[in-house]
DNA sequence: TCAATCCATAACCAGATGGATATGGATTGC
DNA sequence: GCAATCCATATCCATCTGGTTATGGATTGA
């Protein structure tokens, strides 16, 4: 799957392990694999396999050093869904054509 | 699954096929099913699952009038995507502790 | 009233996916 | 050199999920 789309991101963010993966590489920097899986709840072999995915979809990098694996989260991967979530919010926004958002408009 | 969580709206726009629907109603509109069917590539129950889906996500809401049922957006939802991202970014931008980053910046 | 239309639900199926365990290569420390 | 550690890969399994067809309730139109 291409990286950085925002099917991939989607995607690769949709699962909750995952996602924390990523949420403590954000949080807390760069990790070995060793490091995340204690406190992931999970086996090693899974955190390898989501951290394979999150790298394919371009939001984590890697870094070999001697028998550790060094992985760091790559945030401006997030920028397609910022681009999405505001194109979405936008023909939100440039839309008056029904009562409904009329109403919500006069409202404010 | 509670609506309006970064879990739920990132499962609820994983799918391909669901977040089209989602970008239809966003781009073009309040649509009825059968309008929506049309051009989605798969058969109207199926629309009507990920509408459910939506609508338990708080992504969209219906309207009923007759036999037929009318979806639109609720974009406001998305509202809990884009803090996730922001914080995500700002974990990032907030961090100049490895080299990495440092050489990052310097390369601005 | 009766046929047709619109949509939601039910039942079912195939494939995707997240998890575990087993294993092995590479590196380090003794 | 050898045991131990770190990580990735392979295999397997249960479950989830997105799709289909079948069906039926509700509404409309003739």
């Amino acid at each position: 799957m291409a990286p950085d789309t925002p099917d991939t991101l989607f995607k690769s963010l949709a699962d909750p392990t995952r996602r924390a993966i990523f949420e403590r590489l954000c949080r807390e920097g760069e990790k070995t694999v060793g490091a995340l899986t204690a406190g992931a709840g999970v086996s090693q072999p899974v955190v390898s396999k989501h951290l394979g995915l999150l790298k394919q979809a371009g939001l984590v990098q890697d870094r070999h050093q001697g028998r550790q694996t060094h992985y760091s989260a790559l945030p401006g991967a997030l920028a397609p869904l910022v681009d999405w979530t505001r194109e979405m919010s936008a023909f939100w926004e440039g839309r008056f054509d029904d009562l409904e958002n009329l109403l919500k408009r006069m409202d404010q």
